[in-house]
RNA sequence: GCGGGCGUGGCGGAAUGGUAGACGCGCCAGCCUUAGGAGCUGGUAGGGUUCUCCCUGUGGAGGUUCAAAUCCUCUCGCCCGCACCA
């Protein structure tokens, strides 16, 4: 027999399935086509290309492959493409080190990928490879900005943005993670600047509702999300200022607390406060207030426990419930992004304007009633009260319960015109331009004459020029290049410039499960029908830490391109699965601490199909792992025992028609029992709740009592039969894992192409045992363990725990109080 | 602070109301041998023991149940997300 050596093998087969196209997705004119019912998209997120894969892209690859190959041999038609996420900051930086063109790099690195995904064995269709970087891709990535450009969905606007000064350009809301840049970490700065967004406010009723169309996502992921978009209702209140002509509009979520508003509050961003300061003594002290406020970082400002601070404005305002003047303030814990940036504040019942009210001698008045809080104990107050009760100090509200008040006063608000319902998000516009180089360019062209004009589509695409330096300066490198910002008026034909900002990347990988539908399309981003055939995602993968950032912006993508009429459905992943990490040496595997475990060198020293099957095997793929440079070497051990019972049975024993089992000796049925049961078993683990590790040990279990038995079976003419079966099953149980061996060792056994095989199926004559264990119990207590026929009914199985010696002696002299039978199972003895 | 998750042998984990610790790693022992970084077989939660049983045991404390790792309440520890969102 010859030594397993994976090298060889896998080469080989890769080789084969390169030459027979084996994975490619049928086209329309092909047969398989037609057969809709039976179409699987099984999507991994797409690699990000900075250098080579780690194990975390190991796992993910993986685990889709599983499903795929799985999939396929249950007799879907299966669609698996891959690509690239090739724009972005991370190879820019690279480039800028290395004086490397990010282009090269991306180039390099994108045929490192590659070259491991095949390594890998992965049943990727290669021919619908994309990489978002590709003009031919980026063209239509422009085209969709048009297209929103159109529908007022990406608007410039100059606001309040976030700046890291390390990449030097903004940020999305999204990728500011604790005060910092999602992606270095800098503390983000706060800045005033012109940016285009995209609306995705505009989709969050939809975004919320349409959870209720996807099948099957992480409970985690969709309360992310919804915690994200942060839907409050309550009501907006317009309060007037007292001796101006003006009204400030209010959002709160309390409008029963309304009548105990002592003060109200602007935030320091807010672009009345000149106005309402105009003229007024306490003007400096304010402006300089605010100008202190806008300065501060971001991640000094966001903290919750930080002690309050403002400023009196000298003016008043007037609560539309009682006509009483309360001061107005600024105060930088007020948030220009959220609501209209003012508020009212009702100290009694709201913790954060309790302690403003506190450091300032503001009155606190009690106007929600409860346990030792009544009406005048608003002066002794140690902490706002939050709970429910009824009302006080409210006028004709008096007595009425606090949850049905606030419905009651903003219904009546209304009917007064100085109010109504009112619903708020903690989701802000999408913000898309970047001030960095590799992205795709903005299609917008400025003119004095007709303003922003968006670049026609026929124009498409607005090429990434070269440029000598393309370090970050603050605005994008493209600008200095004069060839490719100046330009001419699509609509007057006069002197204009060009847009240079470029394009997050979040944007590029919205829509890119779309374009593999219909890769090489050059008149259209994808084929609505062709897309319509795939679509939606039937399972996508990828590492949770993409729950809000790309799920949701590849959500409201898809939504926009429905309203195009460009799509017909709404969401486009229909299962989501999140895989965990995996931390090596207690900690998360990073460069930076030098406990990165290198996927090629395991591939070089066990196979990838060892490293395949060691990955799903270490534990549930939902959760982080640890990895095991021992554990790995146990799996290769089991591939080495596979390697050798299937060649010995090959060697030892010829092709069958032997498939009487039923009539076999007893050690052959036990393990053609063994081998159904673990048919059933790994078909449920992989195809209903991917635990590939329970399935694989299953496997194992097979495995091992086919050595147990080998010896005996060899010797008969149905051994060798069941032998011949059970070294069939395992190498089509283990394929999705570990294909490389299994196809080998499906050739050895006389076959041709493992992959073209249907799934075994489990007989169900051999799934159960004719007798099994019953375990008795005296008291809940294991007592006994008895062999009875799988036929026996309740009385039977009763008479035969009680002629048990040693049940007996458990219940001797005791008073029996009551039976349990369970059929299959146990019996349980109550005795007092 | 709010929301979510997780606590089981020396280790990764299995068992989702019914035999706790499958499978694997590690360790121990035996066999085999053209002596290997091999292979095969057995053992391995803790304690007691007449070697067959007995007691204890799933972070801790209570509860529901004939029966709880699993369900409920409280509590401790760790991890993740959000964090002045009115």
């Amino acid at each position: 027999m010859d030594k397993y050596t994976p090298a060889d093998i896998e080469k080989k087969w890769q080789q084969v399935w390169e030459e027979e196209r084996t994975f490619e997705a049928p086209d329309p004119e092909e047969p398989a086509y037609a057969d809709r019912s039976g179409k699987s998209y099984v999507l991994e997120m797409l690699p990000y290309p900075s250098g080579t894969l780690h194990m975390g892209h190991v796992k993910n690859y993986t685990m889709g492959d599983v499903i795929a190959r799985f999939r396929a041999r249950n007799g879907s038609i299966t669609f698996h493409p891959m690509g690239y996420d090739a724009f972005g900051l991370n190879t820019e930086n690279v480039a800028i080190k290395t004086g490397i063109h990010p282009a090269e790099l991306t180039k390099i690195n994108t045929g490192n990928i590659n070259r491991q995904l095949h390594r890998l064995g992965v049943s990727i269709d290669w021919s619908r490879e994309l990489a978002t970087c590709d003009p031919e891709y980026y063209r239509w990535t422009q085209y969709f900005f048009l297209k929103f450009f159109e529908r007022g969905l990406a608007y410039k606007k100059e606001a309040p943005v976030n700046w890291c000064p390390s990449c030097q350009t903004v940020l999305a809301n999204e990728q500011v993670v604790q005060g910092g840049c999602e992606r270095c970490s800098t503390p983000v700065e706060q800045t005033s600047l012109a940016q285009w967004f995209f609306k995705i406010t505009d989709y969050a009723e939809r975004l919320l509702k349409d959870f209720d169309q996807l099948q099957s996502w992480p409970e985690r992921v969709i309360t992310m999300q919804r915690n994200w978009i942060g839907r409050s209702e309550g009501a907006e209140v317009i309060f007037p200022v007292e001796e101006l002509d003006l009204d400030i509009p209010v959002f709160t979520t309390r409008p029963d607390t309304l009548f105990g508003a002592t003060f109200f509050l602007l935030a320091p961003e807010h672009e009345l406060v000149g106005r309402i300061t105009e003229g007024m003594a306490e003007a400096d002290a304010v402006t300089k207030y605010a100008n202190e406020a806008r300065q501060k970082p971001l991640i000094d400002r966001a903290v919750a426990d930080r002690e309050k601070t403002g400023v009196f404005t000298g003016r008043y305002a007037v609560n539309p419930v009682n006509g009483e003047k309360i001061p107005i303030w600024v105060s930088d814990y007020v948030l220009m992004e959220y609501g209209t940036g003012a508020i009212m504040a009702v100290p009694a019942h709201d913790q954060r304007d309790f302690e403003f009210a506190r450091k300032y001698g503001i009155e606190v008045r009690v106007v929600v009633s409860g346990e030792e809080v009544g009406a005048d104990s608003g002066p002794g107050l140690e902490s706002a009260f939050e709970q429910e009760g009824n009302l006080v100090n409210s006028g004709r509200f008096d007595g009425v319960n606090n949850r049905e008040a606030g419905d009651a006063i903003t219904a009546w608000l209304e009917s007064e015109g100085k109010g109504k319902t009112a619903i708020s998000y903690r989701l802000r516009d999408w913000l898309v331009s970047r001030q960095r180089y590799w992205g795709a360019p903005i299609p917008i062209i400025y003119c004095d004459k007709c303003g922003i004009v968006p670049v026609p589509e026929k124009d498409l695409p607005v090429l990434l020029p070269d440029v000598e330096d393309y370090a970050p300066k603050g605005k994008s490198p493209i600008a200095a290049n004069l060839e490719f910002v100046n330009t001419s008026c699509p609509q007057c034909g006069g002197p204009a410039t060009r847009e240079t900002d470029t394009m997050d990347t979040f944007v590029d990988s919205s829509w890119y499960f779309l374009r593999y539908t219909d890769p090489k399309n050059d008149r259209e981003a994808f084929d609505k029908e062709l897309a319509g055939y795939w679509m939606p995602v039937d399972q996508y993968i990828g590492g949770v830490e993409h729950a809000i950032l790309h799920l949701m912006y590849a959500r409201f993508f898809t939504k926009v391109l429905y309203d195009l009429d460009l799509v017909d459905f709404e969401e486009p992943f229909n299962n989501l699965f999140t895989q965990g990490m995996i931390y090596y040496q207690g900690a998360k595997m990073s460069k930076s601490k030098g406990n990165v475990v290198n996927p090629d060198e395991h591939v070089d020293r066990y196979g990838a199909d060892t490293l395949r099957l060691y990955i799903l095997f270490m534990g549930p793929p939902e959760l982080d792992v640890e990895w095991q440079d021992q554990g790995i070497e146990g799996t290769f051990r089991f591939l080495g025992r596979v390697w050798r019972l299937v060649n010995e049975i090959v060697e030892k024993t010829a092709p069958s028609e032997y498939s009487d089992f039923a009539k076999a000796d007893v050690e052959s049925v036990k393990l053609v029992r063994k081998a159904n049961q673990t048919i059933a078993k790994v078909s449920a683990d992989v195809s209903e709740r991917f635990r590939f590790n329970t399935a694989i040990s299953a496997v194992m279990e097979l495995v091992n009592d086919a050595y147990l038995a080998k010896d005996g079976l060899f010797a008969t003419e149905a051994g060798n039969g069941v032998l011949r079966f059970v070294a069939e099953t395992v190498v089509k149980l283990l394929d999705p894992f570990s294909p490389h061996i299994c196809a080998e060792l499906w050739q050895r056994l006389g076959n041709e192409r493992l992959w073209t095989e249907p799934w075994p199926r489990a007989d169900e004559r051999f799934l159960e045992d004719e007798t099994y264990e019953l375990v008795v119990q005296v008291n809940g207590k294991l007592r006994e363990r008895l062999r009875v026929s799988r036929s026996a009914g309740k009385q039977e199985l009763l008479a035969a725990a009680h002629s048990s010696e040693k049940i007996a002696r458990h219940i001797e002299g005791k008073e029996l109080v009551k039976e349990v039978v369970v059929p299959g199972r146990l019996v349980n003895l109550v005795v007092r």
